[in-house]
DNA sequence: CCTGTTATTTTAACGTGTTATAGATTCATA
DNA sequence: TATGAATCTATAACACGTTAAAATAACAGG
């Protein structure tokens, strides 16, 4: 509440700021303690008392960047698909605002141990939209009644993983994660959507199919430049 | 040819064969390069001359046993989804022959570009099967007259990495990911199966939704221990 | 203003992956 | 068997993440 902790939260700032702009740049492999020290005007042994080591600074930046998402409002006087489509973009969005920053991070985001209160944020937040927007869809008779919304909507962000993961390791541009993401999730929906549900969807599933396909026609097949090393 | 390469493939061998026992006890950062030298009877930089570095040991023993499972042999006198499951559980065998392992390098075979080769050849195997049997199923009129095979088999992959990473992680345990992704492929294929596939595929489908569900509600909501350090 | 507490810095060190250099060993060949 | 060419080893070093220790600065309360 003091001014200590004022400069505390200065300091937490400009180092997370630093580091941002480092990563994006260089790469998690080219972010050094000593440099983001420097670059933070804080000494080494400061990132470690107020953080704890480089995952939990990127973490903490990544974290930022999440809950900048997490207050989502999605109206309500559209259709399920629709609403679907809301919360989809409003994660591409946000990863359009600074790519490189999202794809240097893939690594640490998707395994770390460090980085599973994110995980569990991210997936939470798309878990509880998406089941939500199923249980009103089986309501209206729009699901069928075998399905269930959770289990679906599980399986929907797994699809939407596999894209992010595709992307952030150079498979597919950003344009190709979103494609593919809305592609298989449609797919997804296809077998347990019914009515006017499963009437926009089955057109969404049929537009994207051919550019999928060529998305993977086009992808490289031998060896990319290491995306984690140093530039 | 001669007596001097024998002895380099020697070397090699006794590298991996330590790299592997140790890493399925001690993980990926237990695993040291002055240890591993120590253990496989050679010196440092000799682990450096004969692969290239920490990442690409793993990746070589990683590889060696991805190529174990390429020769694959699906019998062809099985319905469609019989020889799906079929190809499926080929790789989980694989996985349940040494789960430490291959969970403890999960980070590095998911984002690593020295994996690459070894995801494509994963990703490429897993989709000629499957490409070739939806092939099938369509010529029979098994599968919708405007689904893609090749598309609809990368959707199926990617519900299959999702499980992956999330047994990766500490989410599920091995039988979980086989449950996972299990009803994933099932609810994918519901939407573009038909006829006695069809039937096949949505059977299983309700079959695995509860046991998803159930899946879901005993997932641990904190942290889990770190997996990436050493013991 | 002084004092005690707390936070930050300085400095040094440890173990790590990695690499260069020089010396020893091993193989193929004459 | 002796020579030459690879190849491995030994040693040392570098930069990195991380941490411990003591010294210094900044704050809060009298």
């Amino acid at each position: 509440m003091g001014l200590l902790d004022e400069h505390k939260s200065e300091r937490r700032a400009r180092i997370l700021a630093a580091a941002r702009r480092h990563v994006a740049r260089h790469g998690y492999d080219g972010l050094t303690m000593r440099d983001l020290a420097q670059a933070a005007r804080v000494s080494v042994p400061t990132l470690y008392n107020l953080f704890g080591g480089k995952d939990a600074i990127l973490t903490a930046a990544l974290a930022e960047s999440v809950e900048r998402v997490a207050a989502l409002h999605v109206p309500a006087d559209t259709t399920y698909f629709g609403r679907a489509l809301l919360g989809f973009d409003a994660g591409m969005t946000m990863i359009a605002d600074a790519p490189d920053f999202y794809r240097r991070l893939i690594p640490l985001f998707m395994t770390s141990p460090e980085a599973r209160p994110i995980r569990m944020r991210t997936e939470l937040g798309f878990l509880a939209l998406m089941t939500a927007n199923l249980t009103a869809a089986r309501d209206a008779g729009q699901l069928a009644e075998w399905a269930e919304p959770r289990v679906v909507a599980g399986h929907m962000f797994a699809q939407y993983m596999a894209a992010f993961l595709h992307w952030g390791v150079g498979e597919v541009d950003l344009d190709g994660f979103r494609t593919l993401a809305l592609s298989g999730i449609c797919h997804l929906l296809l077998g347990v959507a019914r009515g006017r549900f499963a009437e926009e969807v089955a057109a969404r599933a049929r537009e994207l199919t051919p550019r999928v396909a060529a998305l993977a026609d086009t992808r490289p097949t031998q060896e990319a430049p290491h995306a984690r090393s140093a530039d």
